[in-house]
DNA sequence: ATTGGTGCAAATCCTTTGCAATAGC
DNA sequence: GCTATTGCAAAGGATTTGCACCAAT
């Protein structure tokens, strides 16, 4: 089977599941499959209504137990872009996101760029940028001392 | 009268909110001087009990209106570190930021880095990083054609 | 005197928690 | 059958809103 049948299939979930010895469910089948039928990042909310298309019930403390184990798992993304409800990406390709401070909209920027250059590649897309906050996550110097 | 004094004693603000026919208020002065007696970022309530020392009964919805105010007049920055809280400087130079995944504690990371390295930047300060986002900030193709 | 700013209380929004019922292994 | 996972209801934390009062111009 090709990686995207694969993925299509969310075989790739249910390898990564079996191998930590967590339970392969419907909720998690199908969450995964809504987030990656998307073209475009969503809200919590979004995928709940899609995903209740298929799985009638879902629950939201379901739904977000899901989309934390996915980002875990390296299969999604959560992106905190300020703008209230964080939102859930299955890209994992490196790429960068653009908040319109009128329409909430957001905007993809594929690649590795260099942070100076990023207002200019916005700018080239149309994006009048007046701003970039960029997040590094992970562990400080005395958390990761005390944990390994 | 230096920049330093002028700064310390909010004239800068006194000025801008004159400019743009808006009042001086106590609460704007002293949550400004709040803000910059601090060498690092704070939410919203370290900030607030920080003010009522010196002006008792200030208010949430007040604090939060002012504070908005000062990003848009450019004395502050607010950061979405994905922490809950959001956090406000009055730091105007660029810089980034590092959240610890288990303490939470933010750590600055000055200057203009390329993106690719600053993850090794990180690391050179004992941050274990293991994902960065970027998001940009202003307005679309659209919402810049519509209001322009 | 005018009206922008403030404080209060309550509402809203997003997300998490406690717990009993259910479904994977 | 055992126990992780689920759904429900309710709680939680951060921020915003509506409105009457106050204070800067």
């Amino acid at each position: 089977m090709s990686v995207e049948n694969e993925q299509a299939e969310g075989q790739d979930l249910v390898e990564l599941l079996r191998a930590r010895g967590q339970r392969v469910t419907s909720q998690r089948l199908v969450i995964l499959r809504e987030l990656r039928r998307r073209e475009l990042h969503a809200t919590a909310e979004e995928i709940l209504d899609a995903v209740r298309h298929d799985l009638p019930g879902t629950s939201i403390p379901t739904l977000y137990a899901t989309l934390e184990l996915l980002v875990e798992l390296g299969l999604a993304r959560k992106i905190d872009a300020g703008t209230g409800a964080a939102l859930y990406d299955a890209r994992t390709e490196p790429h960068q996101h653009m908040v319109c401070r009128d329409c909430g909209r957001i905007f993809d920027l594929d690649g590795e760029y260099r942070l100076e250059s990023l207002v200019d590649a916005a700018k080239r897309l149309g994006f009048v940028a007046d701003g970039a906050e960029l997040v590094i996550h992970g562990r400080c110097a005395d958390c990761a001392a005390r944990i390994n």
